[in-house]
DNA sequence: ATTAGCACTCGCAGCAGTAGAGTGCTAAGA
DNA sequence: TCTTAGCACTCTACTGCTGCGAGTGCTAAT
């Protein structure tokens, strides 16, 4: 797999001019835009040798070469540098507008805005799952009868909530006195410790604070599964501007795909089992069968967790650095955000 | 603009063809399809003078007939009986699956998937808005200093927040206070009364209580708007199946009109001044460029005040009957949802 | 190893020709 | 006066053909 020095400078001209242009790369146009001080034949050699390495591949007989997705993986791997020469697009990021929405929604939905507009991809962004939510308040609040409405506020300002209907009717006053209860205990442990606890402390006395218990563990759960399944996509039209999806079959697959949103976070969320920016090319992923797409994906973190994924997913012939370097800018914006609203959140 | 009998019975055999198969229709199908006991060539002549009328176009000299937005609108005033033989497609209706969803944003996501699925086109809802809004519990967490989070929670049900920054810091057990103050209050009237209520009693005695109470009234505002900017659209790529959406501009510029909510409720809301099923033809809706598409919209009431608007936006060339039927059917299923909670909400 | 030259391949745009669908008009019949 | 058969006309869609241009691969010379 090594190429030597001339044929990796070859094959990052023709990947660079491909990005650019979407046209098939020829002999001709190399020679013309770049200064290798070898002929169209020289280069037409070195190009075969490209293609039988299985970097490079041309749609038909006599059209150029486009980069294959090995081609595209070497070129990620061993030739992009993200660092050097993008510091006017760094500048650029700067600049743009950050984020500000209160809400957490808000705050997803902006970020996936974000990385669309500064991609030119579509941007998604799963939502923060804590794994144990660690709750700062849990409330009551009693509707008719036997129904009582849980609302769950998390450390980090998020509020949930979910419907649940008892055995036997409980007045709002012991409602509020469990709440203030819960609170108290919140502070020296989890809600499943919490339970723990108070089986130990009522035993059969008060049955029906036993099952507000159980119910209120079972919708935190819920809860949490529930907004752990929301994605939020941005720009997904602006995908479409590329010539790679200008027929209507790809467009449609395209937007089939994105509707799936269950198995949109599927795919993301196993993509990114480790930290840091990662990169599929194409075919290279096995759950998104959609041919012709690159995603570049990170993950953001509260505090020292990582609790969530965002990236980016556009045609396989995107402008890599760029992408990368936002999505890497976007990951940090938003970890910085939570992490502010984490804090102010265990300070109590 | 009155027609013989024979004339709209043309009319109607040319515009019922046209949805079915898409392609124009010339005099000769007529004749195989229909028994109108006259020949090709009276149908040419009664087509012609249709076409005079306005009602009728032809794409160019040697192609059949297609309804223009007069003629579907003359079809839909006059010609249409939704009434009638739509009885197996009520039952239809009736099997489907109901909704479920108890959070009130997965109740509104079900809708709109609800109408995609059945109408075959995109389904759009707009979020409740309850103009004054009858808070049935408003709770106040610290968090850390100054800043308060602030829940309300509706009548309905409906859990939403804001958070808040007070001039100086104030104690938890304030809070409560306050909030079970407020709640006794609210049985008695809005938010704005209980304001006016509280201004006089406590003067110019507890400042910052004067304070949190301006900001609960302003947040309640807000988080009121920030919820009626919903939408929820759903099956958007259902619609690109028609093939008057197959050309790649049309896709395009159709998904641009979809990403812009905010344009989009507008259009929706001010559509539906008046109760009941309105259906909008192609070029009759001023706000939405979007060429060769119908809505067929109506609203949801909780009680008996209309709060929302839902909806259905489609091709032009769309099955009118069935589509107005099931835009009717969700409009009252999801009324009938909303009053339960409703009716739990207020009966205390 | 590099390069100039050349034959070859393939896609694409343009063009002519044809088939088919459908119309409008006219004149004859009820 | 309304209806209808017949016919000429129009327009689209499809087909096959041709020439052009871009680009390759190969070969022989440097």
């Amino acid at each position: 797999m090594d190429l030597d020095e001339r044929n990796r400078r070859v094959l990052q001209a023709v990947i660079d001019s491909y990005i650019e242009s979407g046209a098939p790369i020829g002999s001709t146009v190399l020679v013309k835009r770049f200064d290798f001080g070898v002929s169209s034949a020289t280069l037409r050699n070195i190009m075969a040798e490209l293609e039988e390495l299985g970097f490079l591949t041309h749609p038909h007989t006599s059209a150029g070469r486009i980069p294959t997705d090995l081609g595209y993986r070497y070129y990620i791997d061993s030739l992009i540098s993200v660092e050097n020469d993008t510091d006017e697009f760094g500048d650029q990021l700067r600049q743009a507008p950050s984020l500000h929405g209160d809400d957490l929604n808000d705050l997803m939905e902006e970020a996936s805005r974000f990385l669309a507009t500064l991609s030119h991809c579509a941007g998604v962004v799963v939502a923060p799952s804590e794994a144990e939510a660690n709750y700062r308040h849990i409330e009551f609040v009693r509707l008719r009868g036997r129904q009582v409405l849980i609302i769950f506020v998390t450390g980090t300002g998020i509020v949930q909530n979910k419907l649940i209907e008892l055995d036997e009717s409980i007045r709002q006053h012991d409602l509020n006195a469990f709440s203030s209860y819960l609170d108290e205990e919140l502070e020296r442990g989890t809600l499943k410790e919490v339970r723990q606890r108070l089986l130990k402390k009522l035993e059969e006395e008060k049955l029906v604070f036993m099952q507000l218990m159980d119910e209120t563990c079972r919708a935190s759960r819920e809860v949490q599964e529930r907004e752990s399944e929301k994605v939020y996509i941005g720009g997904a039209a602006q995908m479409l501007e590329s010539p790679e999806f200008a027929t209507v079959e790809k467009m449609k697959s395209l937007l089939k795909a994105f509707e799936d949103k269950y198995r949109l976070i599927k795919l993301l969320d196993r993509s990114v089992a480790a930290q840091g920016i990662k990169v599929f090319i194409g075919s290279e992923n096995p759950y998104f069968e959609m041919q012709g797409c690159s995603m570049v994906v990170s993950n953001y973190k509260v505090g020292p967790n990582v609790v969530g994924t965002l990236g980016v997913i556009g045609p396989t012939r995107m402008q890599y650095k760029q992408v990368i370097h936002v999505v890497d800018y976007t990951s940090k914006l938003l970890s910085k955000l939570l992490g502010e609203r984490f804090q102010r959140g265990i300070e109590r």
